[in-house]
DNA sequence: TCGCTAACTTAGGCAAGCCTAAATTTTTAA
DNA sequence: TTAAAAATTTAGGCTTGCCTAAGTTAGCGA
C-alpha cells in the first residue's frame, strides 16, 4: 500500500496536470510546502515504481497506475467531504481538512458504503465532481466568473479555493454552488464585479471571481 | 500531535494494564508484533514525554496523561465500530481492521458528532463500553462464560475476540451481544460447555467461552 | 551566442520507528 | 546459593521522508 506521502503526492501531481502538461518539481513542493530537494527524490522513487514518469530537469507525469492512485484517494476525499456536510452536519469550509485525514485511512469497502449511503452523489460541497470507483471524472462544462458579461445571469458551478476564510467570506454573499447570480458590472480598472444575488448586491474581487466557476442559465 | 505508532503504544499499554499493574515489555512487542528492542526504545521516549513511566527492567504504566490519549483513541475506535455497523451496514466481524486504522485519522470533533449521530451509545458492536469524551469508562458485572455454571441462564454482554473467524463462528452459533443463553452442561475433563441459545444447541470449547463475558438473567 | 538566473538534482544529515546481534539484569530452579 | 534461562536493554544498522548546502542544467535576455 502507498504511503500517506506517495498519496499526497500524487494528488498534488494530478492536480498539477490540470495546469501543465509536464509538472514542475517547483509547483510540487509548493503544493506541499517542502523543499525542492524532497521533491526532486520523491519524484526519482515514484518513477522506480512506476507512478510516474519523470524526466530529470523537465518535470514529471503521472503514469495510468498513478493518475488511478490519484483518483482513488481525490475521490475518498470528497465523498468524506460529502458525508461530513451531509450527514454529520459539518459547515463546507470545515470539511477540507478533516478529509486531508480521513483520505488515508478508509479503506476502498468504506468508501463504497459511504458513496452508497450518500446515495451516489456526483458532486462534493464545493461542486467538485467525485471521480467514481473506476477512475471516471465527469467534467462540467463551466467558466471562472471574471470571464462572466453583464448582464447575465449564471449559476455557481464550482468554487475552487478550500481555505476557511475564503469560504466563510463566499457563504456570508451567498455564493455558494447552485447560487444563482447576474452580472451587474464590471470594473474595468481591476475587474472587480458586481453581482446580484437574489435581491442583494455584493461585489467581488477578480481573485476571487477566478476561483468560481459559473455556468450559463 | 502523537504519532500513530505513539497512539498505538498507549492503547496497548492501556488493554494489558487492565490485566497487570506493570505492563512487560515483552507482552506489548506480543500485542503489537514488533521486536523486543523496539518496545524498549519506545517505552523511553514515551517516558520521555510524560506518558509512561517506565522502569528499567520492571515494567511501565501509563501516567495520567498516557491513559487520557489511551482512552481517547480508544473511543474513536468503538464509535467508528459502531457506525460501520449501524450506519454503513457492516457486519461485526469486519470493524476491527477498518477502525484500526480510522481511530488514528478522525478529529476529536468528528468523533464528537459521530457520537451524536448515533445517538450516544454506551457500547460497541462487541459489547465493548464507549468512553466518554472526558475519559470516563462504564465497566459493567460480568462473568467469562467459563465461570458460569449449570443451569443458570446468561446474556452475552462482551465479546473479547476480535478475530473475524471466531466472530464469523460465534454469529453461526447466536452468540452476539445481548443473545440469552441457558447453560446445560459442562464437560469436566476439558471445560467443553453445551449452551441452549433460543431453541438450539451449541457447544463451545473452553477457549472461546473465556473470551464472552456473560451476565446472570 | 554567451552568460546569468532560476530550476533542479546531488550530497550529506537528521528523526522516527523498525530490525538483529550482543550485552545486561532479573528470575527461576537445581 | 548459584548457575542457567528468560526478559530486557544497548549497540549498531536500515528505510522513509524530510532538511540545508553545494553543484548542475535549462532557458532567457543581452
Amino acid at each position: 500500500m502507498p504511503t500517506i506521502s506517495v498519496e499526497n503526492y500524487l494528488k498534488a501531481i494530478y492536480h498539477l496536470e490540470t495546469r501543465h502538461d509536464r509538472v514542475k518539481t517547483k509547483d510540487i513542493a509548493a503544493r506541499l510546502d517542502v523543499s525542492l530537494p524532497s521533491v526532486s527524490s520523491m519524484l526519482q522513487s515514484l518513477a522506480a515504481d512506476g507512478l510516474v514518469v519523470h524526466q530529470p530537469y523537465r518535470g514529471a507525469t503521472l503514469t495510468e497506475r498513478g493518475r488511478r492512485m490519484a483518483l482513488s484517494v481525490i475521490r475518498k476525499h470528497r465523498l468524506i467531504e460529502m458525508f461530513l456536510v451531509e450527514t454529520l452536519d459539518f459547515s463546507w469550509d470545515e470539511v477540507h481538512a478533516e478529509a486531508e485525514q480521513l483520505e488515508h485511512a478508509i479503506s476502498d469497502k468504506v468508501a463504497q458504503r459511504i458513496d452508497e449511503f450518500l446515495g451516489r452523489p456526483q458532486f462534493d460541497p464545493h461542486g467538485d465532481p467525485i471521480p467514481t470507483a473506476d477512475g471516471e471524472v465527469f467534467h462540467r462544462e463551466a467558466i471562472p466568473l471574471n470571464e462572466a458579461e453583464p448582464p447575465h445571469q449564471f449559476r455557481v458551478a464550482r468554487v475552487l479555493d478550500q481555505s476557511p476564510d475564503v469560504l466563510r467570506h463566499l457563504t456570508r454573499l451567498g455564493l455558494t454552488p447552485n447560487a444563482t447570480l447576474q452580472v451587474v458590472e464590471v470594473l474595468p480598472i481591476d475587474g472587480q464585479m458586481t453581482l446580484r444575488i437574489d435581491d442583494n448586491e455584493a461585489t467581488v474581487s477578480q481573485t476571487i471571481a477566478s476561483r468560481l466557476l459559473v455556468t450559463p442559465t
